[in-house]
DNA sequence: CTGCAATCTCAAGTTAACTTGAGGTCAAGC
DNA sequence: GCTTGACCTCAAGTTAACTTGAGATTGCAG
């Protein structure tokens, strides 16, 4: 089996993890494409292996098939991806979650501020006041919430 | 007004910020529960304002409404839940912030180890070997994919 | 050439978290 | 007492990401 051998969908299936439902899926999707056989099925490249792969790694890190599309979409089209070209879709997936992680660490650092007084605003309790002036009779109504 | 005061679904949506919709879903789905007018009307606790707030926040911290529910499970049943019930039940989501941060920083790491390579595995390159050495000849499993 | 696992297509089902719509009731202001 | 906006119920629709099932082919091993 040499490098250009074409796969079935059953074997980027198995070597991928992932169901044969899933990769008609993706393909239907557009995040991969293939070939057909004379009999009408399909034939994968050897590299969609690493293409469902980035699918899947993409998507434990919270990206959604839609945005995963648009990152594989920077891959060359027409010729197999080189190490580079993987590189640097990573890269720009690297900032994706450290985007996440911040978001996720100022969440906690604001929590942290309301553990305090038990407001549950996530904003330092402005909220809380900013409530008690806005209230619906101006009475000192209870709070809106959220961030 | 007195902290005593019912509200009905509309207020308690303006307070939160949500929609009716979404609030008559939580009560279906067991988050919130109502009293009933004569007219059959919803009437709730204003401290259902802060159970809303609270969904609302974990949600955005990633739970589901069903983790949510559990959460709010452990919030003493008939009476008004006071700051420290909130506090407790913060300090909770607090860990499941941790461990979410914790998951993506590995996961990042994990990526840099690959940016190298370019191979995508999520673990140190292994299934970048694994796979071009073992197509279908004969080898040893096929690689698995993922953290 | 046969048999049977692997594929194919297309439609429908699934879970999460809601929204939208239809048709009808309640409540408060003028 | 009428009008209007807020509510009510129940059914169905929506998006994401797939799975499941039915019925029909294909393709490879023997």
């Amino acid at each position: 089996m040499n490098k250009n051998d074409l796969i079935s969908i059953g074997t980027l299936a198995r070597r991928t993890g992932t169901a044969v439902s899933a990769i008609r899926f993706y393909e239907e999707k557009g995040l991969l494409s293939a070939l057909r056989t004379s009999g009408n099925q399909r034939r994968f490249l050897r590299s969609d292996i690493r293409r469902v792969s980035f699918i899947l790694i993409a998507q434990k890190l919270g990206l959604g098939l839609a945005e995963i599309e648009a990152e594989l979409s920077q891959l060359p089209q027409g010729r197999t991806p080189t190490v580079t070209d993987w590189q640097r879709i990573s890269r720009s997936m690297r900032s994706a979650i450290d985007e996440k992680i911040k978001l996720l660490t100022r969440s906690r650092n604001q929590l942290d501020q309301c553990i305090g007084c038990g407001c549950l605003s996530l904003q330092k309790c402005q909220i809380y006041n900013k409530d008690d002036r806005m209230g619906s009779a101006g009475g000192k109504g209870p709070l809106l919430v959220l961030a």
